[in-house]
DNA sequence: ATAGTGCATGAGCGTCTACTCATATAAAAG
DNA sequence: CTTTTATATGAGTAGACGCTCATGCACTAT
């Protein structure tokens, strides 16, 4: 009665954004573009870590790599899931995103509620 | 920069909805109210993975547990989640839910293009 | 050519996850 | 009380996942 498939596919979406990691990847990015470099210094991973990371995102078509001389620009190729991510946890994520930030649906603070437990 | 706990947050969120059966199990119940044998037979699960996955979802307060007699009524406690699901989707998922289903927010098509890829 | 960055990839490894099996508890029926 | 139905829980297991290490490829500079 409900979609099969269309479960499979929300459920590889949350596996897609199920890591810290890749979170912070992503928010790192944000609605700019930044280097793997880049992303290393402001996530404090590791190289190889951020690059491990960054293959599903692209492979999935939720990021977007371009090269440009030595370096690999990745972007968010739907910037919505910034606000999204953002009206999901009911907070801006960025300082500098705060003006031009707009929910696309009315924050969904009550999932902060479900978001505790663990240490 | 990025709200480190913040993160954290919407990562457990992610990890408790990641699953093909948990999905199922809450969209079975969706805005009403269902008895662990409702959800077995609507599932087609095993009753004993079907209250494997009843218990992250009820311990984190995603879902709520009620007795009446020998049966147990579990709900989600936040019917927007329902909407959102199907936000994220762009699809009503269930027949029965066509006419009152009301995105909380523009459905999410877009986000449909990152969850092909796999088998 | 050679050396030096910037980034990607495959192998290996420990840990977590989803699942099953057996069993336990709770309520109702006989 | 015993049995049956409804649900929960702990132990065990196979596979997936996140991570690291070593190495490879792309581009630039000398």
């Amino acid at each position: 009665m409900i979609a099969d498939n269309i479960v499979e596919l929300v459920s590889r979406l949350f596996k897609l954004l199920n890591d810290p990691n890749r979170l912070r990847i992503i928010l790192v990015i944000g609605k700019g573009s930044k280097t793997v470099s880049e992303i290393m210094q402001e996530t404090d991973l590791p190289q190889t870590l951020v690059s491990f990371h960054l293959r599903p995102l692209r492979e999935s078509g939720m990021l977007a790599a371009e090269r440009r001389g030595p370096f690999v620009y990745y972007r968010v190729t739907e910037p919505r899931l910034i606000d999204l991510l953002a009206s999901l946890a009911g907070v801006p994520l960025k300082d500098d995103e705060k003006q031009d930030m707009e929910f696309p649906f009315p924050p969904m603070r009550f999932m902060r509620r479900w978001m505790r437990g663990g240490e």
